[in-house]
DNA sequence: GGTTGACCTTCCCATGATGGGAAGCTTTAG
DNA sequence: CTAAAGCTTCCCATCATGGGAAGGTCAACC
C-alpha cells in the first residue's frame, strides 16, 4: 500500500503520516525501489489508533506513549488510565477557562443593546481598569 | 515612559507590545533620540483594552476591530455586539468540542479498572475501527 | 512507444500567540 | 568609570496542520 491508500484507509492525511514519521511517532516504513513508502494492514490499525487519540485531543507526545503501551502486552492498565486522567484534567482546565471567557463576554453582550448608538457596555468593560469578571454588572457596589 | 514601564502598567509584556506594533495592531510609538519607544497614559489605556480583549479569547485581528470601534465615537453598538456574538459562537463551538472529547474519554476511563493487568478499555476504544462516541459502552449492540 | 495524469519524494513556508535568547547600544545608579 | 539593568533588532521555538514547488515514478490509454 502506498501512502495515499493508508491515508484514505486510516483517515490520517499523507502529509501527517510523513510528519509523524519524521518526529518519531511512527517508525520508518519500508520503501519500494523507487523510494515510495510501503504500508500494510498493521499500519492502518496504528494510524487509526493515532487518529482516535488525536480526536480526543491528546498531544502527539502522549499519543506516542499510548502507542507504546498499546504495543506492550506487559503493560498495566493503570499506566494507561493515568495518562487518560491527566489528559482529562487538561481538558477540564481548558473547558473551564473557555467557559469563564464565554460567561464574562455573554454578560457584557447581554447588557449591550446593539443599536445604532455608540454607547456600549462591551467596550466599557474592555476599557475598565479592573479585572473583567462574570459578576452581576447591576449593583457593582460593595 | 519606556516600554518596560508600560508593560508593567498594562500587564502586556514588552515582547508582545513590540509584536503588536509590528503586525499593525498598535501604531508605531514615538521614539527617543536613542531609538527607545516612548509611551504615555493613553497607551497604557489602549494596552489595558487589548489585554482584556485577549483575556476574553478574542483573536488579535478582532481585537484590532474592537480597538477601531472603541476609538470611533461614531460607532454603533450593534457593530460591537456583532463581533462579540460571533466570538461567543466560536467559544461555544470550542467548548462543545472539548466537552465531547472529555465525555468520551471519561467514559473510556470509567470502564478501565486501572490495575496491574494489561486489559484496558481505553486502548480498546482507541484501537476500535468505529468512531469513538460518548455512547453507553454497556450494550454496544443495536 | 509515447504521452498524460495521478501519485510519490523532499524541502520550505505559513498559521496564532507567545516566548527565549543573542549581539549590541543606552541609561542609570553607585 | 563601571556595572547592571534596560532598550534595540533579529532569529528561532512552540503545536498540529497544511499549502505549494520542483522533480521523480507509475499506470493507463491511444
Amino acid at each position: 500500500m502506498n501512502i495515499g491508500a493508508v491515508a484514505a484507509a486510516s483517515g490520517v492525511s499523507a502529509k501527517m503520516i510523513r510528519h509523524y514519521e519524521k518526529i518519531g511517532l511512527l517508525g520508518a516504513s519500508a520503501r519500494s525501489t523507487a523510494g515510495y513508502r510501503q504500508y500494510g494492514e498493521r499500519d492502518v490499525q496504528t494510524l487509526h489508533f493515532v487518529r482516535h487519540a488525536r480526536d480526543l485531543g491528546f498531544p502527539l507526545e502522549q499519543i506516542g506513549q499510548l502507542l507504546s503501551l498499546w504495543q506492550d502486552t506487559g503493560r498495566s492498565s493503570a499506566e494507561v488510565k493515568c495518562l487518560a486522567e491527566a489528559h482529562l484534567q487538561d481538558l477540564d482546565a481548558r473547558i473551564h477557562k473557555l467557559s469563564a471567557m464565554r460567561d464574562t463576554l455573554a454578560t457584557l453582550a447581554r447588557n449591550c443593546c446593539g443599536d445604532e448608538r455608540p454607547d456600549c457596555p462591551i467596550l466599557d468593560g474592555l476599557a475598565a481598569s479592573a479585572q473583567l469578571d462574570d459578576g452581576p454588572k447591576r449593583e457593582p457596589s460593595r
